[in-house]
DNA sequence: CTGCTTTTTTGACTTTTGTCAAAGCAAGTC
DNA sequence: GACTTGCTTTGACAAAAGTCAAAAAAGCAG
């Protein structure tokens, strides 16, 4: 499908160029689905497979406690989604990732990308590349976590993700941010003030 | 030197096995310093040019700001210490690297790995599993501050890096846990009674 | 052993945040 | 327009953690 490599091709022609050979391999592994709001891309105690590329749409993970489900992630059109912990080491998740909106998604299994490792080694270097992104990624939101006091969360988040808030509700980035939502609401009406 | 490869070479070898070629111009690279105790690595505003190897040692980051230091990284013997976010984006560092006690480091240099992964595809692949698993060890410190309350987040610390007590102080632990000294010391406290 | 310094603990009090419960708002449906 | 249903805000109170200050304990040098 032509629009696959277009909507893909970019995003990886940022990072490093890929030969034909290796794009049409990848290529040919790459599925398109559909998943409408609600859909569960991924259940606790089940191993994460699946490497996503978020077309169109919102999604977010959490986990489960006795008490309530933390949000610990959110991804956006033209992000890649995967539970990288049990993507990686392959070992069953503990969290779950359900499709926030409608979505379109794009996806390869562990196995293909593993092949495509071991046929191209260029899918290394991009592979390693992305991976350094993520890690940026994670170590920025590792930094919005150290921050205090709760306000001090709420306006760093503020400025980082401003779609977000447009997107999830505000019990979901209470949650995310590990703040009560009546906190949140609080720490948001003091906002309005100064 | 021969023993800088006896040291190296069995963790690379974890990952992915190196050419003789590639192996030759990665040690011809390395460079070995002691650092004596209160040696800084890494100052803010500073790029982050080197990833070290801690031979021998002990060696942690912190944040400065205007209240006090926080700390955000402890390395032990047998890891690799550079600060990511500065050393992958060749952009100023926002913290500092000091090391705690005497060290042997074995380093190199941004510019010589860059070369490396030009020069040697396999170099990507190993470069992108140390990634991996440097992305796991921080989504796991992730996990660890998603943790409330302080008790908890003091528990699953001391299982996760029980050497860590025996090298670092309260104060430094504390800071690292985001949580106040004298917080720490009473949750300590209360432990030994149950 | 003795005095110094550094680290850790304890106490009293304050601030921040969480919890529970109820009320307010908004959007969609009949 | 009235009625659900879900999301957000507000109020009252409780719990957790921070701050400041001082005491106790541990390490070290002479």
């Amino acid at each position: 499908m032509t629009t696959k490599r277009a909507d893909l091709l970019p995003i990886f022609e940022k990072f490093i160029p890929i030969s034909e050979a290796a794009q049409d391999m990848f290529f040919s592994f790459l599925m398109e689905t559909t998943a409408p709001k609600g859909t569960i891309l991924l259940k606790p105690r089940q191993i994460c497979t699946r490497l996503y590329f978020l077309k169109e749409g919102f999604a977010y993970q959490y986990r489960c406690t006795e008490k309530a489900n933390i949000v610990t992630y959110f991804w956006f059109e033209q992000d890649f989604i995967t539970n990288l912990p049990s993507f990686l080491t392959q070992i069953p998740s503990t969290e779950t990732i359900e499709v926030l909106d409608d979505s379109i998604l794009y996806s390869i299994t562990y196995d293909q990308l593993q092949l495509l490792y071991q046929a191209y080694p260029e899918f290394n270097a991009l592979g390693r590349l992305i991976l350094e992104h993520y890690y940026l990624e994670l170590a920025n939101v590792g930094d919005l976590f150290s921050t205090y006091p709760a306000k001090s969360r709420y306006d760093k988040l503020l400025q980082q993700k401003p779609q977000l808030f447009q997107q999830a509700t505000l019990g979901q980035i209470a949650s995310y941010l590990n703040i009560s939502q009546e906190t949140l609401s609080r720490v948001r009406a003091q906002k309005e003030i100064s």
